[in-house]
DNA sequence: CGTATTTGACCGGCGC
DNA sequence: GCGCCGGTCAAATACG
């Protein structure tokens, strides 16, 4: 895996060296650069590799004293099977401490009332590692809380594009009319966008009244298999875990939007002020970068894309099969990017999902990380989008298991907000395995 | 009859 | 200032 990642990065730099926008200087002391960029990028890996084996030790501590029946290791148990290995919980986060504190004043009400941010479901994990300060307060806070409290509290001089709410846009390969990602939606608009033949719908959470939540959702002009959904505003209200899934990732999502604009004032902002532009660096996985260098991001997500459109700030997580595809990488869980199709691809859905199918998908393999795009190079069950597909993931759902828990743990210790989202996502998808526990 | 959806009107931001 | 466009509103309509 460590060859795979450093071949990533190998590979990677030729794809920036290909896309930078300003090509100033001879492609030669160009590409000294980018080696020596390499070595620091190699280096730092190493680096997090240690954390990770660090963090891994913590986290097993850490879930031998919340749950001492198990006393499987999680990541290192290479026996157990998937819904063993993951027992990641979505839980109350009793050390949580809001520094910035502001009450989220939409929060139920009955939940205002003593020990209730105990009570309350946080998206993130239920326990802390031993990172930094800063990172220990980032659950998945309302991303446009944050971004607002963020710019009245500490403006940064060089973050002052007026940026409107970060949106998340997920694109998914889905026959239906919307995605199900387990929440309540109502729909309160429809237009032609420009550009687009197909209609774009425009929906409201309706889980709760005062919810801010939108979304709206399109199919792609070019692919109209491909649904586009964006997300806007967070939640103020606790989600099902099934909503949970989605909401957290794209919490997270928008919570790195943020942090890459804060971190990296001069090349997001090159992109953020511009009207409409997407500037992106497509790695040879499909991962897709700004301008900024790979080792300046806090993680990677696979076929991920920051834009800005009007102003928002946007980051596209492309689920589909991937377009910027590198057909020379040797890479063996990039050649093996899915293409999703509705029923095994996203299921972030309650059992009441109209995509039964995929509610099978998951039922029988649980840990789907395929939803992240990594994929290892023995699963082939979405290589043939049918049925039998379910059976093979089933089959393989052990061995499965273990890598993309490798994969996972890996991520998991490249950000916070990462860690949260695929935290809750892990447990969203596991608890409605197991038919455990419902909020 | 209550709730959800549809759809044309309206509004505000933005570029020219 | 004007027009375009995305986004929202709200009355009308559909549905269970």
């Amino acid at each position: 895996m460590e060859k795979s990642m450093f071949s990533f990065f190998e590979v990677e730099e030729e794809h920036d060296d290909q896309n930078l926008v300003s090509k100033t200087s001879p492609q030669d002391a160009e590409m000294g650069q980018v080696r020596q960029e390499n070595q620091n990028l190699k280096h730092k890996l190493s680096t997090v590799l240690k954390d990770y084996e660090t963090l891994q030790m913590h986290f097993n501590d850490f879930f031998l004293q919340e749950n001492p029946k198990s006393s499987e290791s999680l990541v290192s148990d290479k026996e157990g099977d998937g819904n063993e290995l993951i027992s990641l919980s979505l839980g109350t986060l009793s050390s949580y401490k809001q520094k910035n504190s502001p009450k989220k004043a939409n929060y139920f009400n009955k939940s205002k009332e003593g020990g209730d941010d105990e009570q309350e479901l946080k998206l993130g994990l239920g326990c802390e590692f031993d990172m930094k300060k800063d990172e220990r307060i980032q659950t998945l806070e309302p991303p446009v809380h944050s971004l607002k409290n963020e710019r009245r509290e500490d403006i940064d001089p060089l973050d002052q594009i007026p940026l409107k709410k970060a949106r998340v846009s997920v694109k998914v390969v889905c026959d239906t009319q919307t995605m199900n990602d387990g929440c309540q939606w109502r729909k309160y608009g429809q237009k032609i966008a420009k550009g687009n033949p197909c209609p774009r719908a425009y929906y409201r959470c309706t889980v709760s009244p005062s919810c801010p939540v939108r979304k709206h959702v399109q199919r792609c002009a070019e692919d109209r298999s491909v649904l586009i959904t964006t997300y806007e505003g967070t939640h103020n209200h606790p989600l099902s875990v099934s909503a949970t899934a989605m909401a957290s990732t794209t919490s997270a999502a928008a919570s790195m939007l943020k942090s890459t604009s804060s971190t990296s004032p001069p090349n997001l902002t090159t992109a953020a002020t511009a009207s409409s532009s997407t500037t992106t660096f497509s790695g040879h996985n499909g991962m897709t970068y700004n301008s900024r260098p790979p080792h300046q991001y806090p993680f990677y997500l696979p076929n991920t894309t920051i834009s800005t459109y009007q102003s928002h700030p946007t980051i596209t997580l492309d689920l589909t099969s991937n377009p910027h595809f590198n057909k020379s990488t040797s890479s063996n869980f990039l050649r093996t990017q899915p293409r999703f199709s509705s029923s095994s691809c996203l299921n972030f859905s309650s059992p009441s999902s109209s995509c039964s199918s995929s509610m099978e998908s998951n039922y029988k393999n649980p840990i789907n990380f395929s939803y992240f795009g990594r994929q290892t190079p023995n699963e082939t069950f979405y290589q043939k989008p049918s049925n039998d597909n379910f059976q093979n993931q089933s089959s393989s759902s052990s061995n499965h298991s273990q890598e993309t828990i490798a994969a996972a743990t890996k991520a998991l210790t490249a950000n916070p907000s990462f860690r949260s989202a695929l935290a809750a996502s892990i447990t969203s998808l596991v608890r409605n395995a197991g038919g455990g526990a419902r909020i």
